[in-house]
DNA sequence: CGAGCAAACTTTCCATTGAAAAGATCTTTT
DNA sequence: AAAAGATCTTTTCAATGGAAAGTTTGCTCG
């Protein structure tokens, strides 16, 4: 029977981790070959599951996206706290590779720009995917939670080097950390050594000591 | 006859400019629902043609978004050049709203990263393909060429600011333009008076006098 | 223990899509 | 005028997203 069907049925039905599962298939898929040529039911194969199994979890293939998103701020979130507070610098997903989180004593805002960068290259899919709202759902109110939490801790990142409200430097900031990470993304930019350019990088504007336009 | 095929084949046929007609209802349709939900089908229709008109053009989906993106790049390099040297400002597209580029003494790389930004918000879908090398055909030879005149372009606005070849300094003015430009059109960042935040932000970087990190 | 009930997954079906193949029409060349 | 080539159409097919209805499983309540 199972070799007909393609899959297992006793393992598959009641699966209990199929939604983290597809997630993660997701994310590897479109590292892969871009979110274009994702497709739901190759997904469903690469599952082992029934094609409608996926549409089952999250609605469509907008709210698979739009999930995949959340979960990105959520991780983006936790990738830029603890720092400055003595939480120690948490490296994303499971990698330690040490030199990337060593210079323990540089400039803050440095090492939150670098932890957005790092961010984004260790989670592509994630991070191209939560920046193209034209495939989300914006009305989802996981997204829009997941979305303030990443907010906040970019905020305080921001706030912490800055007293006054200086909103132009805050978006300066992130405009370059994010325009690093997306054109070494779309490989517009080679990096040699992306984490240590980035960090020169975001040197640059931290150099700028005075700030009024 | 006309009213039952839906276009007039007389006018249709042999249209001598069908091309140059895809690519604008490329742009526009890409503007209005996003590149995801873009159908060769419905651009047809749009064009007033059959369903393999474009096809036979551009000979598949690719083929089209690399043509589009061809000509972004050939529009950036355009938008990039004629500030130092005498040219006078172009406005990108056909607007000349005055304000945007009338701050004439401005520092010349700050005017060039504002010239970035106001192409990717004029064109914001040749923007969107030109950096999404996944939909597009990386072999292509039109599109390679484009690609080096627009990076000659911008390399000349650093170099003119900087001496020295200093990369790194290039690629954060690069990112800096480059990120705010995509979260400004991610919705990410609200423009309330998107081209003077830009040359805000821009400034921030310029006001750095060294460099060395 | 078993009957119902909701959750999780499957099967089937349909409209739409991208692309290939072959045909029709117009323009240009010779 | 005849041939050749470019431009566009018609037809066709496999793949896709999604809707609808059916089936299996686990849980709850009597």
């Amino acid at each position: 029977m199972e070799s007909l069907l393609g899959y297992d049925r006793s393992v598959t039905y009641h699966h209990g981790d199929l939604r983290r599962t597809l997630l993660a298939q997701t994310a590897s898929a479109i590292a892969e070959d871009g979110v274009a040529k994702l497709s739901m039911r190759a997904l469903a194969k690469r599952a082992g599951v029934s094609n409608a199994a996926p549409t089952y979890h999250f609605g469509d293939k907008a709210g698979l996206l739009t999930a995949l998103a959340a979960e990105g701020f959520d991780l983006l979130a936790e990738a830029m706290s603890g720092f400055g507070d003595g939480g120690g610098a948490h490296s994303v997903g499971d990698r330690r590779d040490g030199a990337a989180d060593a210079g323990g004593d540089e400039h803050g805002l440095v090492a939150r720009g670098v932890a957005y960068v790092e961010f984004a290259l260790a989670c592509p899919s994630h991070f191209t995917v939560m920046f193209q709202p034209r495939l989300l759902r914006e009305d989802d109110a996981d997204l829009a939670a997941a979305r303030q939490r990443a907010g906040a801790a970019l905020s305080v990142s921001v706030a912490e080097t800055r007293s006054g409200p200086d909103a132009d430097f805050g978006v300066a900031a992130w405009s370059l950390v994010h325009g690093y990470a997306t054109l070494v993304l779309s490989g517009a930019v080679e990096p040699e050594d992306a984490l240590k350019q980035a960090r020169a990088v975001a040197a640059h504007l931290v150099a700028d000591g005075g700030g009024t336009v």
